[in-house]
DNA sequence: CGTAAAAGCTGACATATATCATTGTTTGCC
DNA sequence: GGCAAACAATGATATATGTCAGCTTTTACG
C-alpha cells in the first residue's frame, strides 16, 4: 500500500498530529516480538536501561519504529519534539545552522544514543537539526512516556542525568579543542575519532566513511582545506584511500599531530 | 587566630581529610543564622530549590562558607572534587587548558550558580578548573549531601538535570560560535554577553571587569589580537573606556558585528 | 549506458589571526 | 612617593585559513 507511506509522509512533514497518527498506523509493528524495548539490546548503552519492566513496556507499546533514508533529517532546529529517538542502527549528524550558512556538526549519534532527550526534558524547540549519515533505523518514543518516568523513577532520572552529564563533559572539550587547535590538528584527531568509535575493516579502512564537507563541517572549517589537509595526510603517510573509502595508516603520527608534535 | 587560617590552607592544600577538618573548623560559622541554606536567596537560582526542608536542613549543617580572593583557585582540573560550590557572591571563571599552554574559559559562574556538579554525579575528576575572577563568597557542600538527595528526592535530580541540560544547550551553541564566527564577532558577542548578563553602572560601565587576557581565553584568541580589536571598537565608538573599566556605547552596532552585519 | 549532478581536487589570492618585540600605562605595595 | 610587576597598546611580520574559480572524478539514476 502505497499510498500510506506517502501519507505517513505528509504527516510528517506538516501535521501536528503526526504522532497520534503514527502511532494507530504503527500498531501493525509493534506486534513484530522482535522490537520490543524489552528484547533490544540497544537499550543496554542508554539511560533506557534503567526502566523498570512495566516502563518498558509502556516505552515498547507506544513506540515506533522508523527508517531513514542517507541524508533525510530526523528532525530540524527549531522543530517542537513530541518525543526522542533512540537509534538502532546507522549514524546521525547533529548540527546547527550558523548564521554565515554553514552547518556545524556538534555531535555525531550512533547504535544505542538516544536523540533529542534535552529538548523533550526542559520542553524547548530543538536546538540542532538531526540528519542520517547513512540508512537509519530509529524508534520514535512518545515524549510522555519519557517524561512520566523521569517523574516517577528516580534511578532512571539519575540515568539520564549521567549521561547528560559526560555529554556536557565533551562538548567542554569539544569547546577547548575548537579555540585552542590548528584545522590540522583537529582533523587529525576527527580521524583517531572515527576509528575509536566506529572502527575499520579488515583491510584497514574506516567503517563510517564521512564527506569531506561533512568532516569539514566537523572540524568547523571550510570544505577546500579540509580536502587539502586529507591529501596532505595521504602524501605524509598517514591515511590512505579507496574510492570513497578512507583508512589510518599512522596512527601514532596522527596523534602527535594532534598534540601540537 | 592566624594560626588556623594558616592550617585550613595547608589542609586545602595538601590533604584528603581537608574537608572532615573543614566541617569541625567551620561549626562556628555554622552558628550563624544568616548563612542557613533555608534563608539563603542565591538557592532560589539553582537546583536546591527543589529540595525539601529537610534535604535543606541536612545541607545547611554539613555546609561551610569560604571567601575566596580575585585569582585564587576553588579547584583545579584533575582534582578530586568531595563536594560541590555554591555561589554566593562574585564570579568564577571555568577553564581548560589547552595542549598549546592556553587556558579556555569554557564558561563564567555567579551568584547562584553551583560548580562541581557535574564531576560530583558522575564521579570523576574535575574537567574544569575554577578561579576566582573576583572576590567571592562560596558555599562548599560536601557530596554526601548532594548525591543523598539525588536517590531519594526525584524532584532534585529531575531539577538538576533540567539546569544541566540548559548548560549542555549553552555549551554546543559556543561550539557553533567558536568555530563559525571571527574573533571580531566573538568579542563584540562577548560584551553583549558580559552587559546582558553583569549589567552596567549608571555611567555605562560593565559591573563585571574582566581583563583583556581573559577576554581573550573566553572567545579563544591571542591577548595581543583581542586588544587590537578593542582599541579597534573604542575607535569606530563602540566601547568607551575608563581605567580598567570597559562600557558599551552602541549597543545595536555590537550586534550587527555579532551577527555579521 | 550515458548524462547530469554531486563530490573531490588544485591553484591563486585575499585576509584574519598569531607571534614576537618593544614601549607605555596602571596597579599594588613597601 | 616611588618602584616593580602586571597589564595594555602598537608595529612588523609570518602563517594559517578562507574564498573564488576552474577542473576532474565519481555517483546516481532514467
Amino acid at each position: 500500500m502505497p499510498k500510506v507511506s506517502e501519507f505517513q509522509r505528509f504527516l510528517y512533514d506538516n501535521c501536528q498530529l503526526f504522532n497520534n497518527f503514527m502511532v494507530i498506523l504503527g500498531k501493525a509493528q509493534k506486534m513484530d516480538q522482535k522490537s520490543r524495548c524489552e528484547n533490544c539490546i540497544v537499550r543496554q548503552f542508554n539511560s533506557l536501561r534503567a526502566m523498570t519492566k512495566e516502563e518498558l513496556k509502556r516505552v515498547s507499546d507506544s513506540k515506533l519504529m522508523k527508517t531513514v533514508k542517507k541524508g533525510e533529517a530526523l528532525f530540524e532546529e527549531g522543530d517542537k519534539l513530541n518525543g526522542v529517538y533512540c537509534v538502532r542502527n546507522g549514524v546521525s549528524k547533529l548540527s546547527k545552522l550558523s548564521a554565515n550558512g554553514k552547518d556545524q556538526i556538534v555531535k555525531l549519534a550512533t547504535k544505542g544514543e538516544v536523540m533529542g532527550q534535552r529538548s523533550v526534558i526542559v520542553e524547548e524547540t530543538a536546538n540542532l537539526s538531526a540528519v542520517a549519515v547513512n540508512d537509519m533505523e530509529v524508534c520514535f518514543i512518545p515524549k510522555e512516556a519519557i517524561v512520566n518516568t523521569l517523574h516517577s523513577n528516580p534511578d532512571f532520572t539519575y540515568e539520564v542525568l549521567r549521561h547528560m552529564a559526560h555529554h556536557l563533559k565533551e562538548a567542554d572539550d569539544v569547546i577547548v579543542n575548537m579555540s585552542q587547535k590548528t584545522v590540522k590538528q583537529r582533523i587529525a584527531e576527527a580521524f583517531l575519532y572515527l576509528k575509536h568509535n566506529y572502527g575499520e575493516d579488515k583491510d584497514g579502512y574506516l567503517l563510517l566513511t564521512l564527506s569531506r564537507e561533512d568532516i569539514a563541517n566537523v572540524v568547523g572549517t571550510a570544505t577546500e582545506s579540509c580536502i587539502r589537509i586529507i591529501s596532505e595526510f595521504k602524501k605524509k603517510g598517514l591515511l590512505k584511500s579507496s574510492g570513497k573509502k578512507l583508512g589510518i595508516v599512522d596512527e601514532k603520527g596522527l596523534q602527535d599531530l594532534a598534540d601540537g608534535f
